[in-house]
DNA sequence: GAAGCGATGACAGCCCGGTGACGTCCTCAG
DNA sequence: CTGAGGACGTCACCGGGCTGTCATCGCTTC
């Protein structure tokens, strides 16, 4: 299907042929490129030599053991695997799950399900990292992951009160535009009417965890008269350092 | 029960009448809209109608064969479908997963087991969040075959609790978010609305298994005044030991 | 320099989450 | 069929931190 990028290629390590057979067929079917090795040795020259994407690998081998493969390999590269396992045999796969595997498949399976498996992994282990970006925000050493709720400052976790995060996500959101009390009281509080020394109160105490110095604050801005504003750092232009 | 979203709805496909009640009220208890036929050829002309969002298909039917129904079933509608299959009848299983199948349940089940089956599978589909449907999940020493619902710490197994383990699956698989109360008694209870120290004593209860120090959380996080999170090990990254 | 506005420190009420315990339901063994 | 054990949901209680308010002080602005 996805032709132009180069085929994610898996290694079958596996001694009994109707397995690899089936298995390499079904994999091919899906899109892979196959190669398939039938003993211990030969799978780890090969998988070291040149790593593909994904291993499936047969737990029962001739020679090396099935788990001394594993551990070697993963002592090398960081490869996915997925194990073949007997359907008794659950000391081996929980062996091989402590060790990292990826995931397992018991015996007798359907080819199926495997490249359902080794899809899944696949695609799980692409993007472990990349999860949704959009949700956060950001100004200088300071981050907001708004999904997690969670704010760092440099890299330092930051503990915000409910409302003093709920305030700065509101300012972040919105930056470079002066609020009265009223209107951050309405925006963030959900208040028609209260008292404005709330704001005031909030504002100072989230200062005192998120400006360098609270005592002259550069990112919560007082605009006298009027009420609060966020300020962003300045975006530095490289080149400019002379 | 008048929520402004239509409720889901389940079609169950079986001739014992016993089942199908009992599985139908369970199915209701837990939000669905369900509709019961005892008919192969029924249960064709009801789903292709008005596709339900998810069909229970028993296997064994009098008349038209549940494979053939599920057969075309798939052919004219991606429905979801969980099947109820006799235990020792591996072959049915094997052939349904083949074409499909999202789920199976071999009799004698427990309802509860096909409720929760239902909505992970419904979960899984529709649900705002997809997880990755990886049958198995990691952070750090704690390992989860989802699979074989199975979990262990450190190489030992933990043994939890059905609700335990939803939980604990669900935020594995949604980590580095926040959740509210509410939205884990809908997404992990599968409850509209409900008691919310419901969730908390669950989070207790998880956290003496799952913690190092249950006293002082560092994977089922509180976040004050708004739900929990799942905060997973920092990623070490690895030195290129070229 | 005066007036007004914001910053500060302190405090009391209260909301929230943690804890222990209890009753019910389900499951399973006998 | 029955009794024991465990899982689950609910509740009352507690302790702590969050929150709103006020009086006072300091600073900005004209």
């Amino acid at each position: 299907m996805t032709q132009g990028v180069t085929r994610q290629r898996v290694l079958v390590v596996d001694d009994d042929p109707t397995v690899s057979e089936v298995v390499g067929r079904y994999l091919e079917h899906a899109g892979f490129e196959v190669a398939v090795v039938a003993d211990g040795r030969l799978a780890l020259d090969t998988a070291l030599a040149d790593p593909p994407d994904l291993v499936v690998l047969d737990l029962m081998l001739p020679g090396l053991d099935g788990l001394e493969v594993f551990r070697q390999l993963r002592a090398h590269a960081p490869v996915p695997v997925v194990m073949l396992t007997a359907l008794g045999d659950e000391s081996d796969r929980l062996v091989g799950l402590e060790l990292g595997a990826d995931d397992y498949v018991t015996k007798p399976f359907s080819p199926r399900e495997l490249v359902l498996r080794v899809q899944s992994v696949l695609r799980r282990s692409v993007g472990p990292l990349a999860p949704t970006q959009s949700t956060i925000l950001r100004d200088a050493d300071l981050v907001v992951d708004v999904a997690a709720h969670h704010v760092t400052r440099g890299g330092t976790p930051l503990a915000l009160t409910a409302r003093e995060y709920d305030l700065l996500v509101f300012l972040l959101q919105n930056p470079r535009q002066a609020f009265s009390r009223e209107q951050l009281l309405k925006q963030v509080w959900g208040w028609e009417y209260a008292d404005h020394s709330t704001v005031t109160v909030h504002v100072r105490r989230l200062r005192e965890k998120v400006e360098p110095d609270p005592r002259d604050p550069i990112r919560v801005v007082t605009v006298f008269g009027v009420g609060y504003r966020y300020d962003p750092a300045p975006v530095v232009v490289s080149e400019e350092h002379a």
